[in-house]
DNA sequence: GGAGTGATGTGACTTGGTAACATCACCATA
DNA sequence: TATGGTGATGTTACCAAGTCACATCACTCC
């Protein structure tokens, strides 16, 4: 695979995040980061479109657990069961062995507003394929985007509170939690 | 003012997007937008952060009209009422003369990841500024997110309606029916 | 053991973006 | 009218992101 040793995007990745911590994110040049993982500047931009991206790499991945996730929930339930299997399906994915990881990244997205852009776009995906998925279940507008972005908006609040230092519950437990707060809080909207 | 003419920015501003559309977004280098202007490419940095922000100036005057309208606002107006008179507000801006321009844009800025995920911020800043407004209103979590999102989102399908080519309605009469149609599907959330 | 394939390296290039310093127009004031 | 200050602009040089064409290496499969 590799001409060295295996696992290149790995190793930029951590590469990366490493040196952003270190020194910061605009003192740290793709050059120095394909260095310290082996690798050259052409090589990066082979596995990352660009420097924000190894950031926010396998977005493709979520949404296709959503996707999946509402196909999966039987015709019977509402839309916002769905949404809400979905984000179960969502949330699966940060096991608590990546929330030290998530930690240390936030500090840097928030001090740039080039990382802030990407994330925010990051974002809209995320809630356009929701909607997409809802559609597919013939979940008509504006009754899908609405629903779509109650539950991003559950994921987004709940993911702040999970990278919070000393927090004992799962991303999934949380994430429950303050879907369920905000489908409340609709009934507060007058 | 200027060295030569005023109204540097303007000509700036119109000498880029005359060419994005000519030519497309990145096939214009900054110098050849300096040049039609008659300036420099320093000059175009010192009056837009980077290439994209030409597209997108003027946001922290949208933020302020939000703002303003929601602290205008008697205290006795709900929630909804208070964004709705922010969004009277944000949409008075937009005269039918600019709707020709706002139309070629579009196109641009679909065409562009980067574009789109400046795009994706601002309305994400658009939404933060309007939640703040509302608690500055004493309106609590989560009712001030739900409402401010609600609030742009009613904005931002209403203006993708309003640059529709052939569409007689001024984006306020818009907007005020597409927050109305939004409110309704509420109940719809199941 | 040779050919093919996929991942990597090399070197040159364009362009966005920054910084230091020089220059010009304009205005106030003596 | 001269003099000096102030803002906006120009000049030049530079760095780093990102692209491209082409070469090279490791590995696998006949």
């Amino acid at each position: 695979m590799a001409r060295w040793e295996p696992n290149a995007q790995e190793r930029l990745l951590h590469a990366a995040v490493d040196l952003f911590v270190e020194q910061g994110y605009d003192a740290t040049t793709v050059n120095e980061i394909a260095d310290r993982a082996g690798l050259t500047k052409t090589t990066f931009f082979r596995h990352f479109r660009d420097k924000r991206e190894v950031l926010f790499a396998g977005q493709d991945l979520h949404t296709g657990l959503l996707n999946d996730a509402v196909a999966a929930v039987p015709a019977s339930a509402t839309p916002l069961e769905a949404v809400g299997a979905a984000l179960d399906a969502l949330t699966a994915f940060w096991a608590d062995d990546r929330r030290e990881f998530s930690a240390k990244l936030r500090p840097v997205i928030a001090g740039h507003t080039e990382l802030q852009e990407r994330a925010a776009l990051k974002r809209a995906k995320l809630t356009d394929a929701l909607t997409g998925a809802l559609h597919q279940r013939g979940v008509p507008e504006p009754t899908a985007g609405l629903a779509a972005e109650l539950g991003i908006r559950a994921f987004y609040q709940a993911f702040d509170q999970w990278v919070a230092p000393a927090n004992g519950q799962s991303l999934t437990a949380l994430t429950r939690d303050t879907f369920s707060t905000l489908r409340a809080a609709l009934t507060t909207l007058t």
